[in-house]
DNA sequence: CTTATATATTCTTTTTAAGGAATATAGTGC
DNA sequence: GCACTATATTCCTTAAAAAGAATATATAAG
């Protein structure tokens, strides 16, 4: 029960479920998602952290980053169905699209630096 | 969005998931509930409103009583997709099992009367 | 119309979660 | 070693949710 009350919690915040659908796009590190979401650099760490917790993501060092990107199945039977579910869901919401659509413009070198 | 949003806050507390697994077994009224869970009575209203309108169960009168049961998919495609996982998801839960040993025993007549 | 009963609502208090500012950690390059 | 940068953590404040007590509504029965 513990580890479905955190998966929910987790998704009860409109940021994270943007984070989650930036992520089935492509991996990021904290500073395209705190550029995406105009979003302060802690803020986007603690959610983050509250996701990973969960079972939605998991993250990877590469340098100086910390590359997120969507857990794979094996973490809680919870997040993995409800990342599933989460491929197809607000695919047609605004603010989703409008945010995806941004993705492939984020220049990490160019954000960071 | 703000459905997915208001879905993910229904199912993120403990007592408002147990409601719905007990619904799966029969349709409960206020007083059937309240008994199972050992609840103040205004606390489970406002439970099952949150419910309600987030789409998971549906009322119906029945003279003094309101009976409660989960909602048939019509409501909202997220709360009909997470009823089906609730279906299987916690069936193994000690505490949720517990509560649905206990069903067939909750007398409606008996517990308001 | 009065009484009794099941449920709903309101209001207040307490708890929990989110936001923000500041600081800490951990790599990188010199 | 020092300086720089990306990320994490802590602490404090604010906002949101839950718990509790009291009261209101609605239906039934006499």
């Amino acid at each position: 029960m513990k580890d479905f009350i955190m998966a929910m919690k987790a998704l009860s915040d409109p940021n994270r479920v943007k984070i989650i659908k930036m992520l089935q796009h492509k991996s990021m590190c904290v500073c395209e998602i705190k550029a995406a979401l105009n979003l302060p650099q802690p803020s986007v760490s603690k959610h983050l952290k509250i996701l990973e917790k969960a079972g939605f993501v998991s993250s990877q060092k590469d340098g100086l980053w910390v590359n997120y990107y969507l857990s794979n199945g094996s973490s809680t039977p919870y997040a993995a169905a409800l990342l599933g579910n989460l491929r197809h869901w607000l695919k047609d919401d605004p603010e989703i699209a409008g945010l995806v659509e941004k993705i492939p413009f984020l220049n990490r070198e160019e954000l960071c630096g």
